[in-house]
DNA sequence: CCCAAACCATCCATATTGTGGACACTCATC
DNA sequence: GATGAGTGTCCACAATATGGATGGTTTGGG
């Protein structure tokens, strides 16, 4: 994450971090968020939160002071989205999954090492957890989209992923111990399905599916959200049946797309 | 749009506008167009380019050596259209309209001096331009799109871009004489639609409506392109129509968003 | 098959650029 | 009206990004 390979690129990798503060959640950061966070002074994050406002990548909201991604990241990301249409690929399978179940359904995106929720679709059911939305990233092996991708990866990486275990999972750590994880990948390769028994946070339970590209590595994953008692016995399997039906259809859908992401 | 008020920015101004450029088109540029419309020494742009890279912002393709943008990007537009969902808001209106007419449907956001193009919406008819797609950007009052627009902006405005006609419109200002301009804001405001006859690309005609936001303002514009028998006579007064039915209907549904852009 | 042209990648001495400590301001809260 | 938490700005200093120069690779033409 923090590693810069590239040489004279002080600030670009500045500028990257600040923006992914930012990104992480839809009503932006106020300064000192990102300050705290990024671990630069504040002269300097305000200065780089400065021009990037000018180049329009970001924006402070005037409401509350945050500041926010700006209307250019919304163009290329509408450039971006040309290359590889999330909407017209995840999107019907995230509603059927919501409508269904009425958990709320996510798609999440393999990133290096860790995985970023990117759609979101709430269910009908009245008691909604909040821990994941648009931008909240977990590192590969944690909640059920990250086990899901994690347990498909060839076995190298994961374990070069768990031999610097305790490093990777931070604050997770604690509740996902070494061989938990190992045990609930086991279990995942076996079902084919993830089930995350409240570990992110106690009563909120997970299930996740991986979605293969087109050289079959698992580079996304569906996911489903919500209350403990909605995820055991008869119904977990049918969850994981479902997960598993859409996530093949995904998967079937990227052969036929151009570009990888 | 080269202003920089922000000082110690250097590299921010930069990195904007590489990434912008590499955002004109889904399928990314080459260094060497990099280097010549950044203005940038080659190993500067190298440099930087490598940096984005590495930071996920930008990917280079493999088969073409490419730089076209990273999924950083396409993660961080996610979370943007979370606060300003496009897709929801935009994209029906633009499904009907080429439904109806056959031609192709864009829509277009104003960002500072210019129209960048946001989602396209491909029609029945046969003949199609390929002049605009996502992440094209045209001066204000060049294009249906950037006339629909600056035709209803504040008429102070609208006499500063004029006064500076020539540096504005660049490569455009050939075939789109002040005289001519002004001549065909007159009109749109009238119509309450633009018409270009193709002043951008001969034969290829276009016509735009704008959408306004809460405060009123013009924002955003619906266009159609298509060939010129197909926008003369009666049917111009019929494509006029459905474009500001359409753009009324977003205009009203930005009523209930919450952030602007 | 060899040569030229066009493009891409990298090195490193230099000074331009970005840095952050210190100071000033604003707005809640007690 | 005093305290504290957050935001915005200045400027001397040196760390950082810069770009001329050099070498490598691919494409296409003779």
């Amino acid at each position: 994450m923090t590693s810069t390979p590239v040489q004279g690129a002080q600030v670009v990798s500045r500028v990257a971090s600040l923006l992914r503060i930012v990104g992480r959640k839809p009503e932006g950061s106020p300064l000192v968020e990102l300050v705290r966070e990024s671990g630069l002074t504040r002269p300097t994050v305000h200065r780089l939160l400065s021009s990037l406002a000018s180049e329009g990548l970001l924006d402070q909201d005037p409401q509350s002071g945050n500041w926010v991604l700006g209307p250019e990241i919304l163009l290329m990301g509408s450039v971006a989205s040309a290359r590889f249409p999330l909407e017209d690929i995840a999107r019907p399978s995230l509603r059927r999954l919501a409508e269904e179940t009425g958990e709320s359904a996510f798609f999440s995106i393999r990133r290096g090492a860790e995985t970023v929720c990117l759609l979101r679709e709430e269910g009908s059911f009245p008691v909604r957890s909040f821990v994941l939305h648009e931008g909240v990233r977990f590192p590969l092996g944690v909640a059920s989209a990250g086990t899901a991708i994690m347990a498909f990866l060839p076995e190298a990486e994961q374990e070069e992923l768990l031999a610097g275990w305790a490093a990777h999972a931070r604050d997770f750590a604690a509740a996902h111990t070494e061989a938990l994880v190992r045990e609930n990948l086991a279990k995942t390769r076996q079902a084919g399905y993830s089930v995350n028994p409240g570990l992110v946070l106690e009563g909120s339970w997970g299930m996740g599916a991986a979605v293969f590209d087109q050289r079959g590595r698992p580079a996304w994953a569906l996911s489903l959200t919500g209350i403990e008692p909605r995820f055991k016995g008869e119904r977990q399997e049918l969850l994981g049946r479902l997960l598993m039906e859409e996530a093949h259809r995904i998967s079937t859908l990227l052969q036929g797309t151009a570009g990888a992401v």
